[in-house]
DNA sequence: TCTTTAGTCAGATGATTGTCTAACTACTAT
DNA sequence: ATAGTAGTTAGACAATCATCTGACTAAAGA
């Protein structure tokens, strides 16, 4: 079973952040998180490839944005909001907000 | 003289500013725009070539955060501060904040 | 007019990025 | 056991990016 490994908030720059947040893909599976809740990395329709979407999962994990936990086969993933706002607040409502 | 051309906020995506922030070296000049007022491009400490610096403050232009006219030998730049708070509420204040 | 100052442009280079296919792992269900 | 589902990994490729040097332009000042 693949254990994911999440970085501490405190030591994510704002630039990797923005970096994460500089692909509409990626734009999309946050917007998707945020609204849904917690979601299979599949139940998020995207236009790329299984291996295209599983670079963008780990780039937003890698920028402290999401959480991932295994549930059988499935990656389950979630905004880590309440980290986030505390680190950069306003970010997700920037997210969200912007269209 | 050198004439600048600014994009239309309306038409700047969210993951195009993203990038543009995406750089320490821009979020350096963004927060010196936005703590000092109007600067000349020179005016700004950064560790990098003339010609790189030039470059970064084409990026930001082009995301439509920085807006720069040219007086004498000099191109004076100025965050895009009403306009950017009316299209991406909350992104300065999370630069600034941020850190 | 010559020099200095401020910045741009062209071209090169190495690094990073987004994307894919194909093969693989690890669970679930039959 | 076998097949299906979900996701990862490795490797490749083209595109974009940050950076530099060096040559250039344009205005200001002596």
């Amino acid at each position: 079973m693949k254990c994911y490994s999440h970085p501490v908030l405190r030591e994510v720059a704002l630039a990797d952040v923005m970096q994460a947040l500089s692909d509409p893909c990626r734009i999309a599976i946050v917007r998707a998180l945020a609204e849904r809740g917690e979601l299979a990395c599949s139940e998020i329709q995207l236009d790329v490839s299984k291996a295209t979407r599983s670079h963008h999962f780990d780039v937003l994990r890698a920028a402290g944005l999401i959480y991932t936990r295994t549930e059988g086969t499935k990656c389950m993933t979630s905004i880590r909001e309440t980290e986030l706002n505390r680190r950069f607040p306003g970010l997700l409502k920037l997210v969200l907000s912007a269209k």
